[in-house]
Order: C-alpha cells, then structure tokens, then sequence
DNA sequence: AAAGATAATATGCATGCACATATTAACGTG
DNA sequence: CACGTTAATATGTGCATGCATATTATCTTT
C-alpha cells in the first residue's frame, strides 16, 4: 500500500503530506529514514531527500544531520510576499502605467526620519511626491526621502521618465529593508489626489532599505481605495 | 579566473550572483547553459542546475525549458513575512492575551467561498467569530470558516479554550494558502467590537488555505485601529 | 507561402554511488 | 563516575548518466 501514483518527487512529497496531515506521524514524532523511504518507495534516496528537503524549507518537518526528521510541533506559517514595482503590478492588470512627478525637492531630513536617517542629519535628502496611475484612475500615491549621502549621483537625476524606485532598483541594489503596513483614513490632500472621499480607508506600505548601515531610501506608498496586496504560503 | 573557492553549489551560486550583480550578465540577458557552466567551473551540471534552481526559486533569474535561463529583468523584491498565532504575537508585546468566542455556528457554504469552497457545497461548514483581546483591550477580530468535508474532527471541537487557529495549525496542517491584506472602513458592528469609531480604518488579513486541493479554512481577521504589520526583507 | 509535422536543444528529474559533516551513542581511561 | 575520545548514523552534497518534457527551429507538404 501507499503507494504513489508517480515515483516523482512531487507525488512522494504529497504522500509524506498526507501522513503528516492524517496524523500518522504526529507532532513532534520522528519519521523514518530517507533510506528506509526511498525502499518503501521504491526510489532511490535521492528522491526522497529533495521531497523532505522541500517539505523542511516550507517549516512543516525539522531535519538534523544525525537526528533524522520530525515532524515540526509548530509549523511556522511564513509568507514570502513579492513586493512588485508598481509599474508591472499595473501592467499585469493588463492597464496602462504612467506616474506623474508632483514634487521633487531638496530638503533637511524630516523629523519623523531622524532615527532612522541620523547618518547624514546635517545633509539633505531628495525629496519626491508621485502619483502612478492605471488607465489615468490614481494607482498610488508616493512619498520617498533618498539619502544623498549613500546615493549622490541621484542628485542629478530627474525622476520623470522613469520612476525613482525603478532607477534605485538597478543602481543601488540593497542588502536589507524594514517593511510595516498598515491601514490609514485618506485625509483631505490625500483623498484629493487619489480620488477618494476623505475618510476612505487606504492600504499604506512604508519601506526604508539599506546597504549595510547606510539608509538608501525611505518609501511610504498610499494606495487607492480598494487595493489588496496578495500573497501565497 | 572565476573559479569559486570551493566547487560546492552555494560556492557556485554566490559567483552567478556577482556576476550578475556586477552585471557580468545584464538584465534580460541569456546565461551560459549549465553544461558550459559546469565545464567552466569543473563540476557536475547537477551541481550547477542546483544553484541555479536556487536563484530561480529567489527570482533573480528566469529559466524555461528549452529557452535557456536569463537574469531577471526586473528582480522581484521578496520580503518573507512571519504570519504569528495571535497569542504569542500579544504575549510578545508584554500584554496579558485572552480571546472570546462571539459565535459558533453550522452555516452553508457562503457565497463569497462559492469558488474556493465548492468542492464542499452540499456540505455545512463551521462558521467561528471569535475576539482577541490584549489586556483586555480588543486587538483583533477574527471571523472563521472551517470546512468539514476536509477536518470533520473540528465538528466536536468548541474552540473556547484553545483557539481554532492553534487547533487547525496542529491539527491541520496545511501544503499552501492564499493571503490578502487590504484596509477597511470599520462599519457599526465592526465599530463596536473593536472599540473605535465607525469610519476608522482597520488593517485586514484574509487567508484561505489548502491541503493539496482541499481547503481547510478561511479567516478574516480584522485588527484594532493603529495595527501595523512588520517585516524585513 | 502558410500550416503542420519533425527534429534539435536546454532544462527537469530520477538513479546509484561515494564521500562529507554534524550529531549522538558507546566506549575507555583516569 | 566524570570526562574526553571514538565510532556509528542520518542527513547533506557531489558526480556521471540516462531519459522526460517543454519549447523553439527547421523541414516538409499542400
């Protein structure tokens, strides 16, 4: 019995599934060998290691070199959400991408950022407002402080053909960023430029990333009314 | 030249990654074949497939069949988000967490899951409303439904004392879910529940998810005004 | 020349084997 | 008996090979 339908990976991850799922390994229980597996599968151990792999990378078993594998007591549920630049986001939706540069300004680095930006306090910061619209209907709305001191040649750049986050994406790639989200009621310029009643609950994402200690840039997105961020387990 | 320190497949992926990093390769460009590369770095193309399945699985590149792998033009921005059980999300807050069930009911599947829920149509589901608090003070509101046909266990469970997420995430582990994070206007029984102002903007979480084709549950959980939810990439 | 059949090719996957490495159990010695 | 050494063991990884599969290019056939 238990027998796969395939002796593919897939099919043996599936069936490692179910017995996890229908208890037959319980929590925290140990599970048979990769070689004892691969026998009862009828596979080479190989095959069964990439299904077990698999299933240790997604959190659901725990593996140890001389330990063996068991099953996790508390799976972690962990997300990898794509954050997407705006303009293949709106672009996937089958619309038509366009972003208007409402403001660009130099400017001492902004209260709310002295924590985070203290490296280049006495500095400016290039200061951005931008709209993305899908269709011409506001997508959108962007607020971003680049830190000129990590990226000087920004200074010169315009911004209006391509999108800052575009440009910063190839030339100042990142090692690491902070992410919140959360929900915010439009206020009156906000429910003005994004074509909402003031009040409108709005999806807000705020980013700042670094190059090791160096804060590059800080986002803060205001989407229109009705967007959902989507992601998979 | 090039040759990596060690010829292990990690070895292997951190030079891909710096060539294409200093864009060696540029975006949107081909990348030699894996049989080249494995000549080039005298290994196995085995090893070479393995740290290029692992840039792919990053997104960094794009691999087709008989198209070949090319770096990814636009490299998506991941960021991997920690999903906690409520409680030990209040608890590491230092706040005393208690949670309430409003209602528990045997309901049809509602419309709003005809497509995901179908395969159970016929079948009642269990229809949970359950509040979070954190010292007292409401923290989350969650509505439930758990479908029978995939965890008939659940249909004696009371889920007064233990919540139905830790119960499901136990007993109920699942291969793959769907999450949506959006904002919402707070209505009048929202409102009051959650101890706010109708009109106040709430931070939602939807989440579907599925053992193999069969989906477990489907939770809506609305947080208290100011909730942001924090991640690192 | 357009459409459909066929070949070529790059990745995807399975196998059997060997050795590396981390971890635990067993062993010995003071 | 405590403690350090050694052996046993399960997973981790690499290699050579062969076949599977998706996709593109090429070669027919009408």
């Amino acid at each position: 019995m238990a027998v796969t339908d395939t002796n593919s990976w897939t099919g043996i991850r599936e069936e490692l599934l179910r017995r996890i799922h229908d208890r037959v390994w319980e929590p925290g229980a140990q599970i048979p060998h990769e070689a004892d597996l691969a026998e009862e599968f009828g596979c080479a151990r190989t095959t069964v290691n990439r299904a077990l792999r698999d299933l240790a990378e997604s959190g659901l078993v725990i593996r140890k070199r001389r330990a063996g594998t068991r099953v996790a007591l508390n799976p972690p549920q962990r997300a990898t959400l794509t954050i997407p630049i705006i303009r293949e986001e709106v672009e996937a939706l089958g619309k038509t991408y366009r972003h208007s540069l409402l403001e660009r300004a130099y400017q001492p680095v902004p209260p709310m950022l002295h924590g985070v930006f203290h490296a280049s306090l006495g500095e400016d910061v290039l200061y951005l407002k931008t709209l993305h619209f899908a269709d011409e209907r506001p997508y959108a709305f962007e607020e971003r402080h680049i830190n000129l001191d990590t990226v000087p040649q920004a200074r010169e750049r315009k911004f209006e053909v391509s999108s800052a986050n575009e440009w910063l994406v190839h030339n100042a790639p990142y090692s690491r960023g902070d992410l919140s989200f959360s929900a915010l009621n439009a206020d009156e310029d906000t429910a003005r430029i994004l074509d909402c009643t003031p009040g409108t609950a709005l999806f807000t994402m705020e980013r700042i990333t670094w190059t090791g200690d160096a804060p590059i840039t800080h986002v803060k997105l205001i989407f229109a009314a009705g967007y959902r961020m989507r992601s998979t387990i």
